[in-house]
Order: C-alpha cells, then structure tokens, then sequence
DNA sequence: TTGAAATCGTACCGATATGGTGCTATATAT
DNA sequence: ATATATAGCACCATATCGGTACGATTTCAA
C-alpha cells in the first residue's frame, strides 16, 4: 500500500530516542513505550528486530534496556525499514539486488511491458530512502531541508 | 509495506498499453488481460477504478473497451496510486494536505518525536511520484534517466 | 428484433500481512 | 534470592489484498 508499517513508526520513535541519550546511557523498552504512548511488547518486538539486525545494542539484566549501535549518521531509513519489514521491494519483481543487471523474477517475466521502468522508479526510492539517516530525523537538515 | 499493489501493476500495464493505440481505438479489458496473461475479472475492476477517476474513457458495448481520457503526458504515477490505492499516505498521521501547514492527526498528536520529518519524507515521495508521468512508463526517459 | 459483446455495479470470499498479546527462558544488578 | 529486563517463541484478531461471480445495462451487428 506504499505505506510505512505502525512497526517500523515505532522504530522511528525508539531510535530518534536512542539517539539523543548521552554517553552510553541505556533505555528500556517498558520506558519508551510510556514515553510515548506505544503498545510495550510490540517495541520490545521491533526493538528486538533491530538489535537482531545490529543497529541497537541490548543490555540484558536489571538496569538494562537498549541504546544504538551505531553512528545515527550512519543508519539510514532505508535500514530501518528493511530491518523491520524487511526488503524494500516497490513491485514482487524485483527480488533483492537489481543493481548490476535489470533481471525480473515476475510472472509475467518478458511480456510485462513496465518492468524496466518500475525497476527504475524502485531504485530511486530506494536511493532517496537510503539518503535519509537518523541524524536529519532527530535533527531536520540536510537530506530533508525544506526545500 | 512500502510496495505497489498488484493492481496498481495491472493498471500500470494496461494504461501503457492504451497509451501505445493509435487515434480514437478502445482496448478491452478482456484483450489486455489475455495479452499480459493477468486475470479478466480483477483487471475490469481495476479500469473500472481509473475510468470514475477520469483517466480512460470508457465505450459501452459491441467492440467496445477503453481509451486514454488524457494525454499521457498529464498522468503521473502518483495519480495511479492514488486512483486505484487510494491517497498515498507514507505514515496514516499524513491526512489529505499537508502542503500548507504540517498538520498532523496522528493519535500521538504532539507527543511524536517523528512527525515533522515523517511529513517531510512524505512530501519528497509524493513530489517524486508526481513526477513519474505515464509518458516515462511508456518510453523511458525524462524523469527516469539511467542517471 | 434478437443476440452477442462489452462495461457497470455490487457483493463476496480466501489468503496474506499487519497489529498486538502472552508465556517461558535467560541474564544481570541489587 | 529477587526484581528487572531482554530473548525467543507461539499465537490471534483484524484489515487489506487478490481474485471471483452475477446480474444489469449499453451498444453493435446480423
């Protein structure tokens, strides 16, 4: 539906979190739910998906909880969505890297007459989103100046 | 999840095919979908779609079919989606217009820390997706330049 | 005038994805 | 030991998607 999952929004909201905690401060997942207002296992769900993928790092135990893993200028929209929806595919034909050739795995294989240009229009979504990183979120700049 | 529907696909290759017809010509919709090999039922729904949002014309009975209302030119990828999808909404707290103030009616309301840039990507995609007209679909250039 | 070809309107259904919950195990600070 | 917190499951309700079916209507053509 070209739309952005509620999991991935509250991703957004934990990592845009996350980002503004100083030093090596951890947050939990019961604290960001309350927070913001957000369904606490469904976080600890995406929480979970993104430490699994390496962007969060999670510290077990009492006084545990989670803080980034990496440089917000260094994770991009792109990540989180993949991470959390996995794959970013703007049609089912395009299956994980089209970037060296333009090959289709759809159905209708060759007789499809837009699949060229879908394959085009998916990469360039797919450039913009990777343009988009954590820092412009926290912080609105760059990538999302308004123009 | 960030990905066209199928029907939009379906609409996407019917609407380049009605695009390649010369002068007045209809196609029907059981002829398009016997061409592309995509089911006659769904594909009817689909024209069905774009002709109440005045983008083919349809001619009842007999050799009749569908026809482009519009020059190819005028139809964006965005008009598509949003004919056949409804509006593009990237998060569900972007309602309608967010082009004059940033209004958000997210459930959250002031509490999200992401609303601000979530529209801003919002806006990027759709200025994106307006962008992509029927014209480049048919015959690839302009806005999809192999960069 | 009759019939075939086509759209129109509408309703329906199965499959899949999404949004959300619950439970048990494990790790850790106090 | 106990409270706190993540980890790893498994599960369910709902919505959307993908697809089908049927009757009504319009029009061309024999």
């Amino acid at each position: 539906m070209l739309a952005l999952t509620k999991k991935t929004g509250y991703g957004l909201i934990a990592m845009s979190h996350l980002a503004r905690l100083k030093d090596g401060r951890v947050a939990s997942a019961r604290e960001i739910s309350e927070l913001f207002d957000v369904p606490t296992s469904l976080l600890m769900n995406v929480l979970k998906e993104l430490s699994a993928a390496g962007y969060v790092e999670s510290v077990r135990g009492a006084h545990g909880g989670y803080r980034l893993a990496r440089d917000p200028g260094e994770i991009s929209l792109a990540d989180l969505i993949t991470a959390v929806e996995g794959p970013i595919r703007l049609a089912e034909c395009v299956t994980g890297q089209i970037s060296d050739a333009g090959n289709a795995t759809c159905r209708l294989m060759d007789r499809c007459p837009i699949a060229d240009p879908v394959h085009r229009v998916h990469r360039k979504l797919k450039d913009f989103l990777k343009k988009v990183m954590l820092t412009d979120i926290v912080e609105p700049a760059g990538t999302l100046a308004k123009e």
